[in-house]
DNA sequence: CTAGGTGCAAATTTTTTGCACATGC
DNA sequence: GCATGTGCAAAAAATTTGCACCTAG
């Protein structure tokens, strides 16, 4: 990754912690993750790089959990999954019919809105909190 | 409306407001709507009326826009679209396939995660910031 | 030398909260 | 009187930003 735009060390750091979860973290997280490595990372760095990436289409925003953006490196269009007691965000790997291209038609047709993406997040409990209770 | 838990006058007063419009509305924006008409109304009540509503019911979180929350009185389940440049919240009242209890079903089969809800977000460019260039 | 990246801390922004007071029953 | 609602301002929490420095090319 590192030609792609001469990431700088911290860049790539960041961007590889990122896209090694499925964890879809929130910038501390990361912060958290690699400051041991990197003792003199800032957090105001892992913001600064978490914008870029979502400026370059490296990473996408799962949207604002809990109070916290969480962030998500991999592009391709899928759901999530939203613990409404621990927050944690779960891929939903099934794109069924989401993609509705007659929809889109639809939006443009009814409100001249040029869809570019969409977001579908399910909320609920899930597997382990249901079973603490 | 005000028998259903002896709604206050302020706390009708919000959720009028909010039922009234369909711009989705910040916490902010109801305040400054009956801040003239109710001048001893303070930001922090409405926060605390939004959340009251969340929570029995009768009103739901759109998600975090530009750094604000959304809500929306308009408990049906419908999609919402997004604009990415002005930030205006517009309702797609067309429930497609997207209630698809199918992914439900995958959902709990697969994660043992049991969906309450789910949001659909559409993003993109609304029709008058198309047209201003 | 220049442009981009960063640490650090302060600032900004949004939302929450403690506390004293008010109000309705 | 009690439980609930509220104003006010302070606090909390998350994110952004100004500025000086530093480093790669």
């Amino acid at each position: 990754m590192q030609t792609k735009r001469n990431f700088s060390a911290k860049r790539e750091a960041i961007y590889e912690a990122l896209s090694e979860t499925k964890t879809h973290p929130t910038a501390e997280w990361v912060y958290n993750k690699l400051k041991p490595s990197i003792p003199d990372l800032s957090l105001g760095t892992v913001y600064r790089n978490l914008t870029v990436f979502k400026e370059i289409g490296l990473a996408k925003s799962v949207g604002v959990v809990n109070g916290q953006e969480r962030f998500d490196a991999d592009m391709s269009v899928h759901p999530h999954f939203v613990c409404n007691k621990c927050f944690k965000v779960i891929d939903v790997p099934k794109s069924t019919n989401f993609t509705d291209p007659a929809l889109y038609d639809y939006i443009k047709k009814e409100y001249g809105a040029v869809v570019e993406s969409h977001n579908v997040i399910f909320y609920g409990i899930c597997r382990e909190c249901s079973e603490k209770g």
